[in-house]
DNA sequence: AAGAACTCCTGTTGGC
DNA sequence: TGCCAACAGGAGTTCT
């Protein structure tokens, strides 16, 4: 569910409940989420203060005063709400977990030291979350292989004509795979693809001319993924069904799709006129506009 | 060894 | 109304 720009807008609403904060009590629903939660979880985090939060990818790092860092992925479906001690927290909205049978799909608790609870609930758990050591992570499996960081100097056209050789994927699987661009996923792939008039079809080697060097495309296809970005950071990201910022409020990036979710509409881009599509591609949707995307 | 297919899990939606 | 297939923001694992 949750790509670069909802794990960013939950990393600015978690910040201020975590950092200089020490872990309480911490409450465990079940033994695992996507994977089973780390040994000793509860204890290990209790009496830790978080230094601090940041982002990965799509991945979340609270940094421990004890050596450790939590990392948190949100999978498909995985939010955290923050409630304040004092505050009401905000009526469950249209788009409120299920939680009868007891709050079955609230696996994790966080009570921190200032009384404020931390709550993760994730109905399909394809979300996880483990302690690694904080000097180690980029060994770690998960981290060792993630390419560069969108919005950081580390996406350039170069970068990506270079990783883009010789590679005979579809363009859009090419922007999906997270060792190559770390974040994107399916929805921002096909939103950044047309605003650079790319064909999600299109061969991702007819980015790089035959040394490597970027053609015009890749340099519009890397502006295309950081205006996508930011815009939708911007939003506080996009609301389809499960996804809400960490005090309950939906993302607004939704009503901005140019295609996602649009087969069958008018493309959006000035003096087109052509109809958006869906397709498959690798077991996923996506939009375009054939019209306007070569 | 790149690339595609399959898998985990639950909930919602759309067609008949 | 009911039933069932298809689909949903991810990505690790297993095949070809």
């Amino acid at each position: 569910m949750p790509e670069l720009p909802e794990v960013e807008t939950v990393r600015r609403g978690l910040a201020p409940a975590l950092v200089g904060r020490r872990f309480g009590r911490v409450e465990l629903r079940r033994p695992d989420l996507r994977f089973p939660l780390p040994e000793r979880f509860a204890a290990r985090l209790e009496g830790a203060r978080v230094e601090a939060l940041e982002r990965r990818a799509k991945y979340l790092l609270a940094r421990l005063d004890t050596g450790e860092t939590l990392v948190m992925h949100l999978g498909m479906t995985g939010r955290f709400i923050v409630e304040r001690p004092g505050k009401d927290p905000r009526k469950p909205g249209r788009f409120a977990h299920r939680t009868g049978n007891g709050g079955v799909h609230e696996h994790v608790v966080f009570h921190m030291s200032d009384a404020t609870v931390v709550r993760y609930s994730d109905p399909r758990r394809f979300g996880y979350m483990l302690l690694l050591p904080s000097d180690r992570l980029g060994e770690d499996p998960h981290f060792r292989g993630l390419g560069a960081e969108p919005m950081s100097d580390g996406l350039t056209p170069a970068y990506l004509a270079r990783a883009a050789v010789g590679r005979r994927t579809d363009l859009k699987a090419f922007l999906m795979d997270q060792r190559i661009i770390a974040g994107l996923g399916n929805i921002y792939a096909c939103e950044a693809l047309h605003r650079a008039g790319l064909s999600p079809r299109r061969s991702a080697t007819s980015l790089a001319r035959r040394a490597g060097s970027p053609t015009a495309r890749c340099e519009r296809l890397v502006a295309a993924v950081k205006a996508t970005l930011g815009e939708a950071i911007a939003a506080g990201g996009s609301t389809l069904r499960d996804y809400q910022q960490t005090d309950g409020s939906l993302g607004d990036f939704q009503h901005s799709f140019a295609v996602y979710g649009r087969a069958g509409l008018r493309c959006p881009r000035p003096g087109c006129g052509g109809t958006i599509r869906r397709l498959a591609q690798g077991g996923r949707s996506t939009f375009f506009c054939p019209r306007c995307q070569r």
